[in-house]
DNA sequence: ACTAGTACAAACCAACTAGTCTGTCTATAA
DNA sequence: TTATAGACAGACTAGTTGGTTTGTACTAGT
């Protein structure tokens, strides 16, 4: 019986074992051995693949974190017609895509951040250039919607798109705190309470 | 020459010591070795007043967090005439009180509840019931406002303090990702665009 | 002044943790 | 078929970590 053998699987393991590790744990409190246990591989196939801890951190922040954010949540702003209605539609079905782990482990993005931007700048500089993008993608909803004269002309599309962000993530953070769905359902509502202070104002 | 001692000084020097390595390293990351060093105490004098590192990193959030977040942003919600304009203006003017640790290590209250919910049911509760407390005092103050005709009184105050909750957490992370406090005064003024759609409006 | 509990220091320890070293089996290409 | 590099296993290690044990100087109560 011959043993199996599939590098580009192998790896792929190791980065949704520590993936999990890291939604719940953090990276620091990310465990190697706990990696090995969960994918029944030994430490030489592990460090094989990833040179340290560290790499294998910003890989799973880079490959699956990002890439998964990316496809949620940036890549879809683009095809409502309506850039406000996008984003609370966005904010609220997240539900159907994210499983529960996401209310009870929280955005693993913002996880990150919080934990190691005081800490390593690697992590923080990748998670800035990041959240940046996303930022920018949301402002570009809402100038597409200006021009479209379904947005308020007036306002900041980069603010407000920061502001959006950090209300998502605030409200996400909060939504684990407590572990109840509800709470994300209640911010979600006043969220687009604001979201309507910048529908474009037809008095003229 | 002998040696002073001052044992209530000395737990007081532990905690902040203790309270700087958790607002900075998180509560996994806090070491207690790098405690030590910075009191220039010995393991025998801590263990003395701490019985274990969990028992001191809750005594640092129950006798330290908890009680400055209540000093500086709960109890003078009570002092403003107007509660939204209060609570724009304890929001803004919190650069004078903290200082910029807490801009670049965030908020230590909110810091611990992403870091610990997920894996610490002691934490969680301890920071939850204190959210919920926190939520309360800005509900209450909304509803004082509503009594007073300042505040729509077709909102639902909970609601409400609940959002304006997560936003600040949201920003203050924000803020700490990409160190910058500018990132934090722009969330400070789209919150405002928000409460200012809690106004009770004139039409009568 | 005596005593007993308090407040520490100093040395020690077991468990853990990331990382290394060596060897072996496998797939692939010549 | 055989040489070579890749993909692992298994055992090991140096350093770290929270925590303990023991001893001692100080101090408050009597």
């Amino acid at each position: 019986m011959k043993t199996e053998r599939n590098p580009e699987n192998t790896r792929h393991r190791i980065l949704q074992a520590a993936f999990q590790e890291m939604h719940k744990h953090g990276y620091q409190g990310m465990r190697i051995d706990r990696i090995l246990t969960k994918t029944g591989l030994k430490k030489g196939a592990l460090y094989h693949h990833f040179s340290s801890k560290q790499v294998l951190g910003y890989a799973v922040l880079e490959e699956r974190i990002q890439k998964r954010i990316t496809a949620l949540w940036i890549d879809p702003l683009t095809s409502f017609a309506d850039p406000l209605e996008g984003i609370h539609t966005l904010f609220t079905e997240l539900e159907n895509d994210w499983d529960d782990a996401f209310f009870s482990l929280g955005c693993p993005l913002n996880n990150l951040a919080q934990e190691m931007s005081p800490i390593d700048d690697g992590f923080r500089k990748r998670i800035q250039n990041f959240f940046k993008f996303w930022q920018k993608a949301i402002a570009d909803a809402l100038k597409k919607g200006q021009r479209q004269g379904i947005v308020d002309s007036s306002i900041n599309t980069e603010n407000c798109a920061l502001f959006i962000l950090a209300s998502i993530e605030g409200a996400l953070g909060m939504t684990k705190n407590h572990q109840d769905k509800e709470v994300y359902y209640i911010c979600s509502r006043e969220l687009e309470r604001y979201l309507n202070t910048l529908k474009a104002t037809y008095t003229h």
